[in-house]
DNA sequence: AATGCAAGCTTAATCGATTTAACATCATGA
DNA sequence: TCATGATGTTAAATCGATTAAGCTTGCATT
């Protein structure tokens, strides 16, 4: 029942238990252990069905092969996706995922990335809720390699993967600038600190700017996370209400808009004659829903991949702090599908 | 930059290990630690913000307080919430979540079982792929507690946490043929032998029995996971020409059901009046589209409670081997939306 | 015969925590 | 005065691996 160790293929086989795990790391022809010795290792490892203890091997080695998923919530679709990329290229590299959602919650993840630290994870990819770099900075202090995903501080020196969320966010509005509507809404989340969604919200105005299109705060509703649904009800209402006679809207992220298609279905509005929507992210449900939802899509696998690469090189040169931090700014891509229609003016 | 460990603490109070140990667990008064010595201890380590090496602890403690979650992808929306769940749970008794996608593959689920059996993870928790239970049972000799979840194998004695897969089937075929419908389809996964899917598979064609209506073996649809979109085109364009001319379908699963929709929508189809449609699984977008996904919804945070429950006590009894398994079977529920609508049959 | 050297293997320290058993020191009671 | 006990603390073993340094052989060379 007892687990086998090192020690038990050493005693059964009669020698010690540095020739052992010698051998069975692959390196007894390096350190001259004959072909009969090895054998018998082999056998007897094979035997008594031999594993590592991967835990002892850490202590010894200094490193966990192990690095820490911080996100808010792993069961938003964008993180889950994220999750499998990174998790399917850390893979590869033999590194495992230990991973944690902060429900947006400071707190949560201050002790979420103590914790982190205590397990001697190898680094951190973080999607982080905090406002300042204040916190984030600590980490470096420990000498933890982390590349920050999907949010980062612009004025930090920190590894980040990110895309251009500005962009997005113009890209979005003038999509539906282009097509003739003007009274354009926006929703998104508070906290609002966010930095995605700051700037998604910036490109959102500078793009109503840039077609001077008078900028009107009734148009941008912030929604509370955690009762999101509740107060999308409440914004899509008021938009459409008289005064307000919303056209078209912009909506923050994959969670927002679900709500709101939500909304729309119950109250039974047409999209996009009477409302017409973008949304960021680009998740299955906008291909299928009819009418389908144009989207701004993040490239997913690009981020997995730079990130981890990014990460697992911060790790190998983790002696050599002095390096440039990788700073990777990614292109979102406007999907444009069905539910912006074309706005005909009314005469 | 050199991380803290307890002897830079015990040398910096000029006492010792032991002491040090003892008073940051909490047991100085226990072990009759003088507040001063204590004092000086808390002192000196917030001072050099020690954090214990988990992973010493863990290899002196035998244990790593990590669970490893086995599961197809963890990208699936079903899968995703299942391991917020667990994340959530866990974490309150102080453990963490390793996570892991076998994509439905054999050699890749063995390996990761493998990988985590050397990790020392204290227990697992596996939605298997495996078609029997042969490799299960070698958990069970290297006496790591696990549970299954998901899919399980009725005639095995394991703990496992499931839902009773084939009354979700059979209520949701009834649903279908109480509404009218006769030519009703049912489209499900390949590799077959994932016993949750079975399971749903019985129910549907024992339901069409049970209502005397001949079961057409054109009308079930096997579709190969890897890839699905094509495949439900395929079978979907059939299902509806002449000869056939399905009026209703039950669809194993959300992803099934999201290339089916998929489908409808770029062949304009119309649900219900042109096919009527019963999913398995409840995830948002059912709520969201139009016309509402009929589904039959799985107790998600009730199999997360309980899995989690079962597997704790599993790795607290470790020792005593003999004890019953848990086996836990949940209600699915039928949530009935819009999809279906009423057959008037034809005259 | 003494030396050098390679081949093959082992000893012991180490990683950072926990824990058992023991050790001082001092006061108390017989 | 000496045993007893409480109080406060520590030495050393342990978990299971890795690794630097060292130790036997036996053989060839001088």
């Amino acid at each position: 029942m007892k687990r086998i160790s090192l020690s038990d293929i050493a005693l059964e086989c009669k020698v010690s238990k540095t020739l052992v795990s010698m051998v069975l790391n692959g390196r007894g022809d390096a350190y001259g252990i004959s072909k009969e010795t090895q054998e018998r290792v082999y056998q007897m490892a094979e035997k008594y069905n031999y594993k590592p203890n991967q835990i002892a091997r850490g202590l010894r080695l200094g490193r966990s092969n192990t690095i820490g998923l911080v996100v808010s919530d792993i069961a938003n679709p964008f993180y889950a996706k994220i999750a499998r990329g990174v998790e399917d290229y850390a893979s590869k590299a033999g590194y495992n995922l230990i991973i944690c959602s902060t429900d947006e919650n400071v707190e949560k993840e201050m002790a979420l990335l103590r914790m982190l630290k205590e397990r001697q994870v190898d680094g951190l990819l973080i999607s982080t809720t905090f406002s300042s770099s204040r916190e984030i900075l600590s980490l470096m202090k420990d000498n933890v390699p982390f590349v920050l995903i999907d949010r980062y501080f612009p004025h930090t020196d920190t590894n980040y993967v990110v895309i251009d969320n500005y962009k997005g966010g113009y890209e979005a509005t003038e999509h539906l600038i282009k097509l003739g509507y003007t009274r354009i809404a926006h929703m998104t989340l508070t906290p609002s600190h966010i930095t995605s969604l700051k700037e998604r919200k910036r490109g959102y105005v500078d793009a109503l700017k840039k077609y001077n299109i008078r900028i009107n705060k009734k148009f941008l509703c912030q929604i509370p996370y955690g009762d999101i649904k509740r107060h999308v009800y409440k914004e899509v209402r008021e938009l459409l209400s008289s005064p307000n006679n919303v056209q078209a809207i912009f909506l923050a992220n994959n969670n927002i808009t679900l709500a709101f298609l939500e909304c729309v279905s119950e109250l039974k509005l047409r999209i996009p004659h009477e409302i017409a929507a973008v949304s960021f992210d680009d998740i299955e449900l906008f291909r299928v829903y009819y009418p389908q939802i144009t989207a701004v899509a993040q490239p997913i696998d690009e981020i997995c991949r730079e990130s981890v690469r990014v990460l697992l090189d911060e790790i190998k040169n983790r002696e050599n702090p002095v390096r440039e931090k990788a700073r990777i700014k990614l292109d979102p891509n406007l999907i444009v599908r069905e539910s912006c229609g074309h706005f005909y003016r009314k005469s």
